[in-house]
DNA sequence: GAGCACGTGTTTGTATGCAGAGTGGCTTCA
DNA sequence: TGAAGCCACTCTGCATACAAACACGTGCTC
């Protein structure tokens, strides 16, 4: 069954992520419950749970707002993925079934002839982010994934905006991921993962920090 | 200021912390909400919170329960926190200060005492986790800092249980923790933080597969 | 001209009411 | 005697209403 919690849940979220409202934006909610059709209780249900997933954030007697990106908060996600998912990957090199590892091997080679120029970023990102939620679910561990899954919704935002020209790289990061799995090579599968999620991590920082620099500076409340 | 949903938030998480609802019960929400002197719709938005961050479980059309733990989820929850704090611990050994390490040296001498017999094991815990939270915050990241406080509050009641006659081995372990932060010694840090863990982690999932097969066996849900 | 006070319109915070789904017990029938 | 269906009661799901807090613009004062 799906309420209208859940509904209007789901569509924020994808709100959120998908960066529909601006960073640290008041959320109006008559408005938006009008939008989505649902009454203002519902909505309000389902913001706070967004607000635990650090999509949003709320200010008592003011209302919800988006979460803005500052750099700092982007360099505390990174790591906060880098802590989650060289984790992930060491599980996966431990548990991961043939059959399962056949089926990454399988995804990667068809999507490869996606990673060329001219692919828009946001396809690439998500399909990157396909990638690591499939190393994540091998792990077999769902709070794990769960809070891989929410991370990613945070960042993503600025990846598709820094995922430019380094499509191929990217893919071949991926490969490497892969290839260190099916060896299972502890330590070479969690390096690479480790370093792939800097590089993508130094990308994020040095767009956001650009973004700040030259476009936009959102307003920071408290 | 502090509103309904707030305090309604904070309490009904400090009881599904302490353990006040029995696992997979259904929480009545007209009762629950006289006890705690608000109207349905704050305690409803609080425990939406609740349940994105795991404390609770909603179904829809039959409300909200009290999350079980069962064996499955605690091994996830451990590995979970074994993620997040040997990262934490890593970016300690970077980034604490000297007078951050002074601060946890005097406080791991002020609570010395109270590792004896006789102390209550919901003492000891909390002295646990403050200890663990101590090295969290020196990471310098409130995002992972938050999801450590938060993998904690839901596998608690199982260290209420299971921390019986280990207490000294607990605070030997802090010892050898903060000694390899201080002498900036990484892969000795982790390997202490790591080890700490699955130790409390055996006696977690032992416990809870005692209280299994003799005591009592929560329905499950789904 | 700058700053403060006031008032109005807007938005949030919470209580309440009602419809409908869920639950459990009772009756009835096989 | 056991199981299935029905009925009544309870509880959730959601809309709405109202009060209180906030935001902003205007006018007054220094």
């Amino acid at each position: 069954m799906s309420t209208s919690v859940d509904l209007a849940y789901e569509q924020v979220r994808k709100m959120a992520a998908n960066f529909e409202f601006k960073p640290a934006e008041r959320i109006n909610e008559t408005e938006l419950s009008k939008r989505l059709g649902a009454s203002r209780t519902p909505l309000r249900e389902a913001m706070n749970r967004l607000v635990a997933e650090g999509l949003l954030v709320f200010e008592g007697g003011r209302g919800f707002f988006c979460q803005s990106l500052n750099p700092d908060l982007l360099v505390h996600l990174y790591e906060l993925r880098e802590a989650l998912e060289t984790s992930a990957v060491r599980l996966a090199v431990e548990r991961a079934t043939g059959e399962q590892l056949q089926d990454i091997e399988r995804y990667l080679s068809n999507i490869a002839p996606r990673y060329i120029d001219g692919t828009p970023a946001r396809e690439i990102v998500s399909l990157d982010e396909e990638f690591h939620l499939k190393i994540a679910s091998l792990a077999g561990n769902p709070e794990l994934q769960n809070m891989i899954e929410l991370t990613y919704e945070r960042i993503r935002y600025v990846r598709w905006i820094a995922m430019r020209d380094k499509i191929d790289i990217t893919h071949a990061a991926h490969q490497g991921i892969y290839e260190a799995i099916k060896a299972r090579d502890v330590d070479a599968a969690i390096d690479a993962m480790r370093e792939h999620i800097r590089t993508s991590h130094e990308e994020a920082i040095d767009t956001v920090e650009k973004a700040y620099s030259q476009l936009y500076v959102p307003r920071q409340q408290n």
